[in-house]
DNA sequence: ATAAAAATAGCGAGCGCTCGCTCGATTTTT
DNA sequence: AAAAATCGAGCGAGCGCTCGCTATTTTTAT
């Protein structure tokens, strides 16, 4: 582990190297051709794309505010984009492949017992979407309203998550470690609760819940609510 | 019990009766005297509003597409509101009021036992926004993106709605019936089951799930998660 | 009963303005 | 000096909203 150079970075969830990847999958669709020039100014454009659309919504961000939010102008921004819709699904699909890259590669101390698997699913969602709040709000208010190929691509997302967290259900509930009725509605009522944590993230601001606090809640919330058999392993988790 | 006249009706939450509503609350701002007249405009208008709004968004939804959606023409529908945000800050607080006046209005047949009472919650929660639907999808997605004003008035209806929740669970806590931590968490923990429902109504849909399945499953999701200690008394609850 | 007067409801072209986007000129890098 | 990167005035389209107008209903006067 090496420090960050930005304030608000996680290592491989920084602004730096979420933009770095956006370049290698969009190089055909971006003009400037110097990898350390392009992904410096994607980095302002996506930060300040962000900032706005959180803000205000992305439909109601003009071109002219991105323009002078991140420094460059209007035809400088099109050097990075060749349309508006282009600039959204950059930034979902780094959001979907990011988290489907995490969740989808637990570590193998873990995929053993389907509780241990539950608590790391719920801990690493929560931990993920807190190092890249901003970009997790954004897919999530904006995927609805826009184009039908960029809709699927989230409602894909979305799915691909809960189809993991069944599977662990299943498992545990095949095992007798969990209790649960239906496994596909249980794993569908889990999902609110991790993105809960980033959705409302300024209410637990507001009242001093650390993310400590809501990852040991939501666990213990959820492990009630699938009936997990009590063991003697800890509960506590790798960070 | 009398027969509704439109097919999507719940006799109270009807589109006739909250549109009623509205109009006694905004007559100021409505330029049309006649009642029958505008209740049955601001139907058409609304309901051109809903349709159009969850679709594409509220911004993304122009007056001349409301105009012809509505039946009515651009300056016809300036009868109605005078000005597009006061016409979502008519709608908000229509959904506000009505789930503040439901919710907080318990038969006091199940008042004095906390799990009676929060399985009257999530029933009732979850079957008004049904009848409701389209008016909780536009509050939930739109209410973020607007003015300091109606943005407020969600933020304090969500509040409301969990203060409430809270409450009973701490009484439950108290009268040891529940084991909870933290009171507040847990009840923030709980909305977002509610809101599910609404928000991927189409996913539930296309699964098959009836709204009877999600409310057994939903409530016995919570009363695990808060450990409802069993009694003798059904779990069923009147309709 | 009937005609004149007043009030109400609705229309749609058009205003000022901002939008996404383009492109020739200009600056910076190699 | 060639190539790469950036600039910003300007385009047509579409926005929220207004206003002069017509058609209809209700009130008033005879």
């Amino acid at each position: 582990m090496q420090p960050a150079d930005h304030k608000d970075d996680a290592g491989a969830f920084s602004m730096e190297a979420l933009c770095q990847r956006i370049f290698e999958r969009h190089r055909d669709a971006i003009r400037v051709r110097k990898p350390h020039v392009a992904v410096a100014n994607l980095a302002r454009i996506v930060e300040a794309t962000l900032k706005l659309s959180n803000r205000q919504g992305f439909h109601a961000t003009s071109l002219r505010d991105l323009a002078e939010a991140s420094g460059l102008s209007m035809g400088g921004l099109y050097a990075y984009f060749p349309n508006k819709t282009t600039l959204l699904a950059m930034i979902l699909g780094e959001v979907a492949g990011t988290a489907q890259a995490l969740l989808g590669s637990p570590p193998p101390t873990v995929t053993d017992d389907p509780r241990r698997h539950l608590a790391w699913l719920i801990e690493s969602h929560i931990r993920l979407t807190e190092a890249m709040q901003p970009w997790f709000v954004f897919a999530f208010m904006e995927a609805k309203s826009f184009p039908a190929a960029e809709r699927r691509q989230a409602v894909d997302s979305e799915a691909a998550t809960e189809t993991i967290i069944a599977d662990v259900l299943r498992r545990g509930a095949a095992g007798g470690v969990f209790a649960i009725g239906d496994v596909d509605l249980s794993a569908a009522l889990i999902k609110p609760l991790l993105q809960e944590w980033y959705v409302k993230r300024a209410k637990y601001r507001k009242r001093g819940t650390s993310i400590e606090t809501y990852v040991a809640a939501t666990t213990d919330f959820i492990m009630a609510a699938v009936r997990a058999r009590a063991t003697g392993h800890s509960s506590k988790l790798p960070g």
